[in-house]
DNA sequence: GTAATTAGAACGAACGTTCGTTCTAATTTA
DNA sequence: TAAATTAGAACGAACGTTCGTTCTAATTAC
């Protein structure tokens, strides 16, 4: 690979890092195109170049994060074991997601992406969130979770933490989240959990 | 009350709609002062006779709100009863109203308000979260509710009825959040209740 | 008639975008 | 090997538009 392409590579990541950190601190309104390029330490002309415009730079940024967020649950479905497992397995990647990237994690759960990027789906109906729900569905069919409506039973099982992430994100939660993880996974389960029969 | 205030009330009223409405909708910064004029039928001066600013406007509407959330729960507080019947009652209050006025459960739940009023603390640690998280404790005080960390208890408790109500405004819930009380309510308190020792 | 209120044209700053240029490095030509 | 050519990457000043805000004349209310 030649050096040119190395370079290229840098300069797109960097905008990206910087995107990604202004977009989720201040907002994408309240972040200009002069302000991504002298954080990531690039011209104008640039970013022009290598995104189109400042919303082909969001929609880079965003279709990143939505496909490592179904990468992410597309190994823990891939996973043998139960539903039970898998779940408390992507609570356990998300945390530790969370704590290793925060400002991902913020993007991907924060930000309205509706408002800068008209054409997308809302979140909610987005692969990711689909799988999730077809993993209780599973469930249910395995007599794991108890019969329920599915987006009750995604609303339970996943409610708490999802929440516990965005507490973390907003800086009012002390420690990091793997601390809290048995905890809240045994509320989480409580909620669901299919009467034991053994 | 002479008439004057109440077609300066009126006027208000007429703003605040329809600020609240495009800033759900389409959100603060895609809305211009110009079209929040013309949706309430006011002219431009008008809303910067009442409000100040655009800023004004915005801190005016969540002001209001966030009272309204306060009042809520504190009426939800003042109920005699236990633990348990208090913040069931707060859910089913929640609900109500997000199918009554989702504009503005969506304006209390979604907008990032710290990107257009940046000295506003988060709202997870508003008087409202705050009040969520002492309600938790009593009900662990009191035997109610297990003994655990209080922040994962609240995300435990009011994350699933919470998800549901997101879920719903975004439109992918197909029935109005009442029908789902009991379901969402069985769910959440199995994931924090003491167990029995009637 | 006076004071308060409104309407909407006009202003100015901020920002997204464009464009002509320069730079770098690889490839070709002689 | 040296010179010439090419391609794409980077640059940043300049442009045009949008939008928050201001201002003044007209209108309303009593």
């Amino acid at each position: 690979m030649p050096a040119a392409d190395f370079q290229q590579e840098d300069t797109r990541t960097l905008v990206l890092g910087a995107a990604l950190r202004l977009f989720t601190e201040q907002g994408y309104f309240n972040t200009s195109v002069h302000d991504v390029g002298r954080t990531a330490g690039v011209s104008i002309g640039s970013i022009y170049h290598h995104f189109g415009d400042k919303e082909g730079l969001a929609r880079t940024l965003y279709a990143a994060l939505t496909a490592r967020m179904q990468h992410l649950i597309e190994d823990v479905v891939r996973m043998e074991g139960s539903s039970h497992d898998q779940a408390r397995e992507l609570v356990v990647r998300l945390f530790a997601w969370a704590e290793a990237e925060p400002w991902e994690m913020a993007f991907l759960l924060y930000a309205r992406h509706r408002e800068f990027l008209p054409d997308e789906a809302p979140i909610c109906s987005s692969r990711p969130f689909v799988m999730m729900r077809e993993m209780i569905s599973r469930g249910i069919a395995r007599g794991e979770i108890r019969q329920m409506d599915v987006m009750v039973a995604s609303a339970s099982l996943f409610g708490g933490p999802i929440r516990m992430i965005t507490t973390r994100l907003d800086g009012i939660l002390p420690h990091p989240l793997p601390g809290y993880l048995d905890e809240v996974w045994d509320c989480a389960w409580r909620a669901v959990a299919a009467p034991r029969t053994t």
